[in-house]
DNA sequence: GTCTATATAATGATAGAC
DNA sequence: GTCTATCATTATATAGAC
């Protein structure tokens, strides 16, 4: 075969896509290498610790997409707080293919996942939930009314991805994040 | 080492543990030996074809613990609509282990699921869904009301279990499932 | 029905040429 | 930076004794 060479971000998007539907413990280092057009190792040329080093490195990848493409988005002051939210959810709806692929940060935390995977997944969630929090907090939410609302929005996001998948229902994802969209919509009225 | 043997249910339940936990893909032969007590060869003398096998007759151990259990409490008309509902979040708070173990559907519907997996995984979601359905009728809501409200019940169980995975907060099960009851005598009430 | 032993395949990982 | 070749380990699966 010709030798392959790719650029990193094709190349993180290839690995992510593997790790997002497969999980860590179900992910093949065979899978990476078909996936990325790279021999095995070529792989731990670029990851020198094989799979951990590859899962460690996707997870800084989406970390890096979700603050710039999800989190600063939310807290642009220079556009309104419901245009902000609405954004966000033509981003997701995008990211997540309209329900059909899964949330890698789902697919990471089953099996024993240890503990340097654990703590990366967990800093994604908070951060995506203290900008969700802050958002509440700026169209008039009580403190603990938006630390609910912004909890139960995330929630709603990983749960319709599960029972997306459950039901093979395509629709399930777009109505569950318009239905989010009317509800942020009166809270900011209430 | 002495020669094992085991009963059909607690052989059920030691498998399912492991699936519930590491998904098909991230679940090994291994393993199942290990926390059945069974060497592998035995494994095949109860499952010919092996892991499938064995994750098939779990979905069907799973499947007649969650009519037994769930499904058939729910639809009891001899308690109040309200009694099943909140005797239903009793039953899966224990069941779930408060939110620390996982939900052995979302497990499953990870990785390329095999059809046969597929289709048993869908019918027991479908079970549970009609069966809150119902009980959405019997309580006064309109078609579209039980539809929307009893989807959204099992999006919140889904998504919380996955929500409390990442933060390791242990509280949040019980919140979720404690504020869906009361949501519930709300749409009662109303 | 369980065991030990073994076969076969896949996975994780390394060495060294280009 | 990528490749081919190889190795050690683990995973799946089978044979046959008790």
């Amino acid at each position: 075969m010709a030798q392959q060479s790719v650029s990193s971000d094709i190349l993180m998007e290839s690995l992510f896509e593997v790790f997002r539907c497969h999980g860590y413990e179900g992910t093949t280092l065979s899978q990476l290498s078909e996936v990325t057009g790279l021999q095995k190792s070529s792989l731990y040329h670029h990851f020198p610790e094989g799979k951990i080093d590859i899962v460690k490195a996707v997870l800084t990848y989406f970390s890096a997409q979700l603050h710039q493409h999800v989190i600063e988005p939310l807290l642009d002051s220079q556009k309104p707080p419901e245009k902000r939210f609405s954004n966000m959810l033509v981003t997701i709806k995008a990211f997540y293919s309209n329900g059909k692929k899964n949330c890698l940060l789902n697919a990471l935390s089953l099996g024993e996942a240890k503990d340097e995977i654990k703590v990366l997944v967990s800093n994604d969630y908070n951060a995506w939930l203290d900008a969700l929090n802050k958002l509440g907090k700026e169209v008039g939410m009580t403190r603990r009314d938006a630390e609910v609302w912004s909890e139960r929005f995330l929630i709603v996001v990983e749960g319709t991805l599960v029972v997306q998948r459950l039901t093979s229902n395509t629709q399930t994802f777009e109505n569950s994040m318009d239905y989010e969209k009317k509800q942020f919509l009166k809270l900011c009225g209430g």
